[in-house]
DNA sequence: CACTATAACTTCCCTATAGAACTATATAAG
DNA sequence: CTTATATAGTTCTATAGGGAAGTTATAGTG
């Protein structure tokens, strides 16, 4: 092989056979730099399997497998019989990742979590329609407030159906419950959910249990999560001040990586 | 193989070789189907890959192939030298995908940007650093107004770095030109960005052009490019009414799929 | 010039196999 | 009873190769 780039950008590196980090992941790494560095550009063709085959020394599959994990990481797409391409920057792949949420529920010391009304009541006509019940049938009515380091962060309001068979509801009427639903024990009772998030006024209640001055504006995320017999367990909403807790989201690959 | 389970769930169904969905696809969805009907459940172990090869009568990378894909789809979790198993729900996961903002800037004739100002200025303090630029320097400040379908929906505040130089600015202050920057021919121009959504209260100017009453509660979505030598391009925010624009997700399976 | 056939190249799918790395369990020795 | 050791089971990595399906460009034909 005669014929060389500039070779100055990221032509260079190799595989290191002797290194922890696997082969296949190297060459992922190794193409996602020749991105961030602009040494691939959006719209760019990649070298064909064969030519990575040869220039790195390592076996078809091996390449098909990093290539594979670039394209559902979105960073490039591949067109059978044409090549494979960087994509460009998309606004439809971005994903906010609710992690920092996620991490209220921890078992940190500093989370805290003080309920604040616990009672059955027949349900109202919304609440009977979200959890797809009887207008007027009993369900349970909770609400929360989350602290984070000693800061009133969230309020939360819950109806859960009402079932004595069901074991999940003594659980959900304990004050720490609220950790099982996301992601602790308590989480395999439940199949799926869905979010919803939107922007909202604090009502003066809200207002005062979160310390904020009105009028003021915060996130209303809104979840029903349903049971293996996909049948609605629990509605409810979290009303979040917007400085406590922001979501962020990046698009493309960053500069150093 | 005598032992068989109850065989009324998933367990029947097989590979079809001659469909058109390859094997390892197969696979995948006859493993989400017995998730989603509850044949499998959080913290269950999955057969073993030797196993799954035997059952189906594919070979080991296919199955393998298969088993990273419900990895990496989040549905499973792999530990090595023990087994694979079903993960439960969890909130770190969720993902709201952006497409319904992104539609907004499609060709469609029934969208349209109005650009309500645009002109060069001097660089505030919080501008310049935003855009890693000296506080002064002339920067390009534009606004705009977004319709769907006749009724206003967005406003858009941008600066954008002046540079001569760079031909991103004349197309920048076309009308159109903001389709570019998302997903358009003018992606290419840049490496990667930086998204972040809050709730904010609308000033009294948005809310005219939004036709909302105030006070009223908002997304303010801010949003910051950078260019393929990590620089700043563009810095603003979006400002859009909760109602005409909202952020859904979808934790763990869905029922039917 | 228009159209077709061919060849070269690409990605894609699947198989078969070998070994490495890790974990749990059963067994033997102290 | 505790502690090593062996063994079987698991996931993980990597190799080599065969064929299918799609694209593109070229050469040939009408």
């Amino acid at each position: 092989m005669d014929m060389q780039k500039a070779a100055g950008s990221g032509e260079s590196e190799g595989i290191d056979r002797t290194a922890f980090e696997p082969v296949y992941a190297q060459l992922v790494n190794i193409l996602r730099r020749q991105v961030a560095s602009g040494f691939l550009r959006p719209g760019d063709q990649l070298p064909s399997e064969a030519q990575l085959c040869r220039r790195y020394g390592i076996s078809p599959m091996t390449v098909r497998r990093a290539i594979n994990i670039l394209v559902d990481q979105g960073i490039v797409v591949a067109e059978q019989g044409r090549g494979t391409f960087i994509r460009p920057v998309e606004l439809g792949t971005a994903s906010f990742q609710l992690q920092r949420l996620q991490e209220l529920f921890e078992d940190d010391p500093r989370n805290t979590v003080r309920l604040l009304q616990a009672r059955i009541m027949a349900a109202d006509e919304r609440t009977a329609a979200k959890l797809q019940v009887a207008p007027g049938q009993r369900v349970i009515y909770i609400r929360r407030l989350i602290l984070a380091c000693d800061e009133p962060t969230l309020c939360h309001v819950e109806y859960v159906v009402y079932d004595p068979a069901r074991p999940v509801v003594e659980a959900e009427m304990d004050v720490t419950a609220l950790r099982g639903l996301f992601g602790g024990a308590g989480a395999t009772m439940l199949k799926h959910g869905d979010l919803s998030v939107e922007a909202t006024l604090l009502t003066e209640e809200e207002a005062a249990l979160l310390q904020a001055s009105r009028p003021a504006a915060a996130f209303r995320i809104e979840h029903l999560f349903f049971d293996f017999d996909d049948r609605p367990v629990s509605w409810g909403w979290f009303i979040c001040r917007s400085d406590r807790l922001r979501f962020t989201s990046r698009l493309g690959l960053r500069g150093a990586e």
